[in-house]
DNA sequence: AACGCCACCAACCGCGAATCG
DNA sequence: TCGATTCGCGGTTGGTGGCGT
C-alpha cells in the first residue's frame, strides 16, 4: 500500500518563500502557536503551502531563536567529536549547539566542515593536532593504537574506589546534564549516568552523551564493577558507546578519574587542550578491545604496559 | 562579456517513529 | 489492536551567486 502524500503537490506553491509568506507565516504561528498540527496549519494560515513546506521553514528559518552562520570554534569541536561519536544525528548535534538546527548544522558539516576535518584523516593515525576523525564504512572506525612511548598508570589508579561505589550502589540520582541511554536487555541508567548493574557479571558505570544513542549491547562476561568506561563508538566488535566531546568533559570529570576507551580516548589524547584541563585523572585504552581485554583479564590487576595511558 | 565550475544553502523527498481514533 | 495520520529526521536536489578562465 502506498503512502498517501501529505499534501496535493499539485495546487501548492513549491521553492523559496516570499517574504510575505514569511510574514504570514510567522504573524501566524506567533499568534496562535502551530496549533500541533502542521498539516492543517496551511490552510488556517492562508497559505497556499505544504504543512511539511511550513514547518520545514518555520523551524529553519523564521523561529525567533535562530543563528545563521558564524560558526565558532568551539561549536566546530562539537560537532566534529558528535559526528565522530553517534555520526548523523544531526538532530541530536543540532540540539547541543543552542540556535542552530539541524538543517544548518548538516549543510555546515557537508559544506564546510567536512572538508576541514577530513584532510587529516588517513591510515597513519598518530598524535597530530586537529579534529582527528577516523574514516570507517558509514562511520568513523577507531583508530590504531598511538605510537611512540606512554606512560602507564597501575590499574588500581585507573579504577578508582569511587566508580567502584558509584556502581555498586543503587543507582545514583544527580544533576548533572549527562544524559543516559539505556542499550537495552536488563541494563539501565540513572539520570546521573550510573548504570545499576543488575547482571553480577556486567558491572562498568557506563557514562553516554545522548539518550537517542543506540548503543551496542555490553559483553556479559565482564568482570563485576571495576569503573567508568566510555567508547565514542558503537561499532562491529565495540561495545557501548558515547561521545565524549567537550560540552561533556565537565560533567564527566565530576565522577572522578575515568576509564576511556576507543576513538574517545584517543580524540582527547589528540586534543591537548581539553585533556589537560578537565580530565586530569582520566586514563584512556587506544581501543575498546584492548581495553576489554585488559579488563577480562586483568579485573583489578594492573593491565599490561602500554594499555592504560594517562594524558600528561 | 560569456561561459563553466563550484560552494553554499534553502527546500524537497521519502522513510520510520510516534500518536491518534 | 490496528490502520491512518502526523511528525521528525536525514539524504538529496536545485537555485543562486561568486570566481576563474
Amino acid at each position: 500500500m502506498g503512502r498517501a502524500p501529505c499534501c496535493d503537490k499539485a495546487r501548492v506553491k513549491r521553492g523559496p518563500w516570499s517574504p510575505e509568506e514569511d510574514e504570514q507565516l510567522r504573524a501566524y504561528v506567533r499568534a496562535n502557536g502551530f496549533g500541533g498540527n502542521w498539516i492543517a496549519l496551511p490552510h488556517k494560515a492562508g497559505l497556499n503551502r505544504c504543512g511539511k513546506s511550513c514547518r520545514l521553514r518555520w523551524l529553519n528559518y523564521l523561529r525567533p531563536d535562530i543563528r545563521h552562520g558564524g560558526y565558532t570554534e568551539q561549536e566546530d569541536r562539537v560537532i566534529c567529536s558528535l559526528y565522530a561519536s553517534i555520526g548523523s544525528r544531526w538532530s541530536i548535534i543540532a540540539s547541543k549547539l543552542p540556535g542552530r538546527t539541524d538543517n544548518d548544522v548538516k549543510n555546515y558539516w557537508n559544506t564546510k566542515l567536512k572538508k576541514k576535518a577530513m584532510p587529516m584523516r588517513g591510515p597513519h593515525y598518530h598524535h597530530h593536532a586537529g579534529l582527528g576523525l577516523e574514516a570507517g564504512a558509514g562511520a568513523f572506525s577507531a583508530p590504531a593504537t598511538p605510537s611512540g612511548p606512554t606512560p602507564a598508570r597501575s590499574w588500581s589508579q585507573c579504577v578508582p574506589s569511587s566508580l567502584q561505589a558509584a556502581a555498586l550502589s543503587p543507582a545514583a540520582s544527580g544533576s548533572s546534564s549527562v544524559d543516559t541511554s539505556s542499550s537495552g536487555g536488563d541494563m539501565c541508567f540513572a539520570a546521573a549516568g550510573m548504570y545499576q548493574p543488575q547482571h553480577p557479571m556486567q558491572g562498568f558505570v557506563h557514562v553516554d552523551s545522548s539518550p537517542q544513542t543506540v548503543l551496542a549491547p555490553m559483553p556479559l562476561d565482564v568482570p563485576a564493577a571495576t569503573g567508568i568506561w566510555a567508547s565514542s563508538m558503537p561499532a562491529a566488535g565495540d561495545v557501548g558507546g558515547v561521545a565524549l566531546e567537550d560540552a561533556f568533559l565537565a560533567d564527566l570529570g565530576a565522577y572522578g578519574d575515568l576509564l576511556l576507551g576507543g576513538f574517545g580516548g584517543q580524540l582527547l589524547q589528540d586534543n591537548k587542550a581539553a585533556a589537560a584541563m578537565e580530565l586530569p585523572g582520566a586514563c584512556y585504552f587506544p581501543n575498546m578491545a584492548e581495553m576489554w581485554a585488559a579488563d577480562h583479564a586483568h579485573a583489578n590487576a594492573k593491565p599490561p604496559q602500554g594499555l592504560c595511558n594517562t594524558f600528561t
